[in-house]
DNA sequence: GTGTTATGGCACACAGTATGCCATAATTCA
DNA sequence: TGAATTATGGCATACTGTGTGCCATAACAC
């Protein structure tokens, strides 16, 4: 049963392509529209009938992926993040995302090298779940807003490090790195800071 | 003894502060070079006698400011890093820093809203010279490269959450933070990944 | 005061975006 | 298979913003 047209199909597959292709070669914003249709063989005209800009397109591109990562990625726990024995789970998280990027870093490649704007509306996606999922842990003089702020972008800083420095070490090494930099580090501040919570340090 | 002239002074300050001006209203790469000098109340044409284009006028606009932060802050050396005792010196590090974004928030505003291109540029520097300085610690299964770029990444991203966040907490506190997230969780490491070294953990 | 130089305002070429129009080709469905 | 529908290609066009050439004028340095 298809629901769509052929020929809209292959459009949206030939932009979706191109602009894949044209950003591993060059920056984001050096991209114009015309290249874009050119590289994907579809008239100039055709490109404004499906998106309303490049940005447009980009979302689309990245909306797959980026809904799988995040019904991969349980985002932390305050049971999690409690738990004093919990490392094998921060841990998981950080290679599970790894794996993901190195699945799929072509698109990743493609997300942080556009625009920054754009990284920041998926960031921000990110952290407001990360938020919520912290709330009910209300701690005097920690603010759990920071913490689930370093916590993303930490990460995200050491995925486009691995990206950009093609990716030397296995996505189970940067899991650990992960842990040891951002996850445990977070972890232990919560406990200090909560002298309810069973301590094990 | 003034070496130039009066006219081109006045032109490039007027310049530079329609720039901040306008930064502080909306996206960077919003703005037009028109928009910048009708605030400046300068003739477009002139704009091009002085700059080559908008990001050769930031990187005027925030060379001063840069090259004192830099002066501000040695970046961590290897026996910061190693001493056991020395958590009063990259606390301090931290403190440094967050009191001079905030005594000049709105060139750090003006950094950090600018294109992504011209702050990685800034970053790389940083880093660059931070992995100079940890250069003689080589520890057999640690990457120093990870570790500088995750403390510059992690130090930014606490930086303009702060910015964002209108600045609740005082440079102090941020600190702090920076130091319990940052700095010492990077420190352990080196300590776990170095047998050799003093250990007090 | 005089020679020098920065500026302002104009015109212009150019690149890229975005839309309207219409003939044509591809597709869907009966 | 054939007819109705719909996506596409190609053309023209308006628009915005960049970047440059030219020249009279005003501000500056000495």
């Amino acid at each position: 049963m298809e629901q769509v047209d052929r020929r809209v199909r292959r459009t949206r597959k030939s932009l979706e392509d191109a602009l894949i292709a044209l950003t591993l070669e060059k920056e984001y914003d050096e991209i114009t529209i015309q290249e874009i249709t050119e590289r994907a063989d579809v008239g100039y005209r055709t490109f404004f009938r499906h998106y309303s800009d490049k940005d447009d397109l980009l979302k689309d591109v990245l909306n797959s992926t980026m809904m799988e990562l995040r019904d991969l990625m349980s985002p932390p726990t305050p049971e999690m993040l409690v738990d004093p024995d919990f490392k094998a789970a921060d841990f998981m998280e950080g290679v599970v995302l790894f794996q993901h990027v190195k699945e799929h870093c072509d698109l990743y490649r493609v997300l942080l090298r556009s625009e920054r704007t754009l990284v920041e509306s998926v960031m921000a996606f990110i952290i407001d779940e990360m938020e919520e999922n912290l709330g009910s842990l209300l701690i005097e003089g920690l603010s759990m807003e920071i913490l689930a702020n370093h916590m993303a972008w930490s990460m995200l800083a050491l995925v486009r490090w691995w990206l950009d420095s093609e990716m030397p070490y296995s996505p189970e090494i940067m899991g650990e790195y992960s842990f040891r930099l951002v996850f445990k580090p977070a972890r232990e501040m919560i406990f200090q800071m909560n002298p309810e919570l069973p301590t094990n340090q």
